[in-house]
DNA sequence: GACGTTATGTCAGAATACTGACATGAGTCA
DNA sequence: TGACTCATGTCAGTATTCTGACATAACGTC
């Protein structure tokens, strides 16, 4: 295996480990979260509103790592079986600030538990160290991919 | 924010920095790629093949994280527009070997130092001992989260 | 106030990926 | 040989996400 230097070099490349790491990731989610009904972006959903009460669609959107359109339809399907409420009107501008319902926290606790026993499997081997080097490492991916997004 | 310690805690979980990782390397990729006209599943497509030729359609699906079903549609896309060829028929089994045309290697080229590019902007501010540690680190969570996938 | 910029919610259509299902070929084992 | 298991390619339908577009509201500048 790898036999040329040409490419990108798929066995050495952190771009293709990363894309390996998150895919192994999601797939482990979503095989907890089926049983209980849930796809990754809408645990993710209820996981941001829990956390951060009050979050317009456009900031759950950006939360979840999806677009506003995208997001909305899965609002509009919380909002219509129960799990999240908004506000008819805008309090200010246009955002619509969202909010939990008991129904909806009621569904994220079997998630939440869950989805932190992937975490915990994941985490399991590294040291406090490591781990401490991982998020410094991919915080440091993060900043230098945004830094030339569409800007200089 | 991170006003209570009851959910995940997305401010602190290495879960959702991957996610947020993986996230923006593939936005970072699918901006320099959109030129190109191709996707980020084409590419890895393309380059799985130039690296290691004659894939078969399940083997590139799974190299590229998608289903075979997914590369497949792909697949029959690219042998239509003179990418990639296929054997009419199996030399063994089932599986066709798939490999590049010289106008698929020749679509590829430009590809590859665009995501070269995008790869080097990432790794941007780490030195070699991160890059290593960030390797063995992102091995170690698919290790982990593969090991209890389907079985015990 | 008038204007331009930015952000938001929403609608519509297209692209992409998925699940489910089926038939086929290879290998294993009795 | 026959039965079983497994992997593969493929078809069909569904689900999810995306891009494009529009109207509206807040903010800044003139």
């Amino acid at each position: 295996m790898s036999q040329n230097g040409a490419g990108v070099d798929l066995e050495t490349s952190l771009g293709y480990l990363l894309k390996e790491a998150s895919s192994a990731l999601r797939a482990a989610m979503e095989e907890v979260l089926r049983p209980l009904g849930m796809s990754v972006t809408h645990y993710s959903c209820l996981e941001l509103l829990a956390q951060r009460p009050g979050l317009s669609n456009s900031e759950l959107a950006r939360g979840a790592f999806v677009t506003r359109q995208s997001m909305n339809v899965l609002l509009q399907a919380l909002e219509r079986d129960g799990y999240v409420t908004r506000p008819a009107k805008a309090p200010v501008g246009k955002a619509l600030p969202t909010r939990l319902t008991p129904s909806g926290r009621r569904s994220l606790g079997a998630a939440t538990a869950a989805v932190r026993s992937v975490e915990v499997r994941m985490l399991a081997g590294m040291t406090e160290t490591e781990q401490a080097g991982a998020f410094r490492i991919l915080r440091s991916m993060i900043r230098s991919l945004n830094d030339g997004d569409g800007n200089a």
